[in-house]
DNA sequence: CAGGATCCGGTCCGATACTG
DNA sequence: CAGTATCGGACCGGATCCTG
């Protein structure tokens, strides 16, 4: 029939059953949308710094330790994660005003979620550059 | 879904912890590139496609079934995934020519890795709608 | 202090035309 | 068939100024 690639066919299609269950429908619909905001590069930098500290942090906290980013967009990509449910902003009627920003639940249990494929990423950091490295140098011929 | 509201601390310092390890370094260096890289709208879907057959797809094919992506972009969606050793690229040099795409072991393992993400995100659409609603309409006040 | 409003340069993207 | 080249528009992000 069919030439295979190196994987057996079996594996190829027990992993496209379950992609076809769990990310087709996120893929082609909503969920798309919500890998692409997360994977942006500020919103899961924003979610890393609130749960690197057990309490709320302020507006200026997160601006300093989320280092690049403008205030403009720390405002956006605050403002999609509230949307989003996966951190919380709580105002203080104060003058000056104060706004603490904390993880939610479902903030924190995304961060577990991906935290294996960061660490994967990680893992494999050599083999991306290596490949990089071989497409760059055959393509400089 | 579990209903913790604000976690206790050893669960966050916990977090911390793996996170410092697995995520951070990518966070700040080269492994964020890639999170964001495959996280754009096109990479992934792209992935997903050559997982779903396998045998190799051409070009066409591929153009074919990533509906709304032009073929700008997929070019360069594959050239990026290439260079990433996520798929490779074999050029038949007929006339016409013919270029067959396949995932790689990496570009396969990457989707296991993320699978279980896309499977949450989907579980969980559910609270990110309400999430939003939420949002939204107290804002239109 | 938090963040809204504005301007503006860079980038991304689609459509089109052309090549091996 | 599988690209590359080019152009124009949309969008994004940064810097600055201003407000509650």
């Amino acid at each position: 029939m069919e030439a295979k690639t190196t994987d057996e066919p079996e594996e190829i299609a027990d992993l496209c059953e379950d992609l076809c269950e769990g990310l087709a429908e996120a893929q082609e619909n909503l969920g798309c949308e919500l890998m692409e905001r997360i994977a942006g590069k500020w919103p899961l930098w924003v979610l890393y710094v609130l749960a690197q500290n057990d309490e709320p942090l302020r507006f200026s906290r997160v601006h300093e330790r989320v280092e690049g980013i403008s205030q403009k967009v720390l405002t956006q990509t605050l403002r999609q994660l509230e949307r989003d449910g996966l951190i919380s902003r709580t105002l203080y009627p104060q003058v000056p005003p104060r706004v603490d920003y904390a993880l939610t639940p479902l903030g924190h249990e995304l961060l577990v979620q991906i935290m294996p494929l960061g660490r994967w990423i990680t893992d494999h950091m050599g083999a991306f550059e290596a490949a990089r490295h071989d497409f760059d140098s055959g393509k400089a011929k």
